[in-house]
DNA sequence: CGAATTCAAACAGTATACACTATAGACTTA
DNA sequence: TAAGTCTATAGTGTATACTGTTTGAATTCG
């Protein structure tokens, strides 16, 4: 099996930070599928550059756990659902907080930015569109994230969404779900425009609760193999 | 200037988690002085082994946070106030909770090692021994983090603590602030010992607190040049 | 026909070599 | 003597080559 997904060197910077972002990139857009195996010295050969940048990326996204290292090639990870749980549980603890702080640091440029992701995930969400609605989601926390000051803490928040936001691909898709979702983002985006730092708080945390228990709920049927896979990770 | 510190391979796995492990335990210890700079090669010598295992080591140590990267090596982060604060707000948010799933986790080995800790403690501030007081106090820190079952979440606040520890030797060194912190410990381990979840919970959030306070207070006179020294790191 | 054993390909880990760039410090000049 | 400029060098970034280990598949044996 050869690629199917082509890379191409983007941005700034040295070698190493292009091909990850790029590798980022991909795996963030879900474009990744979970058996799909990445191996160094292919992408650099797509790439035509050598080895060791594309290996330092890759273990990179090792250690922020976007992918895991195993003998064959790098992989995505396969989540338990303790997994999710714990991602979710650090996600409940800090993104209120980190809401709070978006609310009042946000600005006219950012609100506009809001709206209309938001507005895209309403027409994603009607129409059915999963990759779109993906899309809009991760441009609404990004763009709020971005407003927050304490950079360690939205940096932190960001790795971790993004971890559970690979798997709850089949989730998202989900129309009901959707729904549920794009209510709470607008709920959000009220209290951000009102500025009201306790209501985008209060919010937050109901948000990431119900994200939590919808995924938990649609994920019990297909059981998600708990104990079957323990933790992964080689070395 | 030559290394005046003394690299030796440890542990378990590859050369890169061998001196991965020795460079951080080296500046966990405080043993890096702030200019100090690290070179990859210089290392790599001192070991015996090739530049690669040592500057993969350096680079995660870089993105973990402990190391930033220049054009000339490789040195110790200067934190501002703002970098502080950031991740004191970080650990109130997280430490708390963690504390609590401790105090229901811990079992009598644990305790037993926290105990030993919190007298090694208390021996230290009395005896006014910095390093012991800070070793004391990390192993303190370690020993329950250890018993927090969500992983995600403790080396999440093992990774923060360690940053600002780093900053915080002088301060530590303050014999009132010692005796501060060594009453926090106590009270926490007596919360653990009780398995009282809620008052764990409490005396943690009181005991970041506290130690955020005084590390302020402490900082003010020095300033610890905020504006001056932007962010860093490169590329 | 199934299970154990061997073998070779695949891929990560490590080593070495070269290229490129940013800085420290010398050197110049006012 | 202080400010600007220039250059040698230190040290990272990248490339290539080699080594070792795992694993999947072929092959043999029960």
């Amino acid at each position: 099996m050869a690629e199917p997904i082509e890379f191409k060197r983007i941005g700034e910077g040295n070698l190493r930070a292009q091909v990850y972002q790029q590798i980022r990139q991909t795996i963030q857009r879900g474009e990744l599928s979970p058996g799909q195996k990445l191996v160094d010295v292919d992408i650099a050969a797509q790439l035509g550059i050598s080895r060791m940048p594309v290996r330092d990326a890759l273990m990179q996204l090792v250690h922020e756990g976007y992918l895991v290292g195993t003998t064959r090639g790098f992989t995505l990870p396969t989540l338990t659902a303790t997994d999710v749980a714990d991602i979710f549980e650090v996600r409940r603890l800090l993104e209120p907080r980190a809401a709070a702080h978006a609310a009042r640091t946000l600005d006219a440029d950012g609100l506009k930015t809001l709206a209309a992701a938001l507005q895209a995930a309403e027409a994603a969400a009607t129409a059915g569109d999963a990759a779109r609605f993906f899309q809009a989601n991760s441009a609404f926390r990004n763009c709020w994230l971005g407003a927050v000051e304490n950079d360690r803490l939205s940096q932190t928040i960001a790795r971790f969404a993004d971890h559970v936001l690979v798997v709850r691909l089949k989730t998202l898709s989900h129309q009901p779900t959707q729904a549920v979702i794009v209510a709470g983002m607008r709920a959000i985006y009220e209290a951000f425009v009102k500025r009201d730092a306790v209501a985008a708080y209060d919010r937050m945390t109901h948000f990431i609760q119900s994200a939590e228990e919808r995924f938990m709920k649609l994920s019990q049927p297909q059981q998600l193999n708990d104990e079957a896979a323990p933790h992964q990770g080689k070395s």
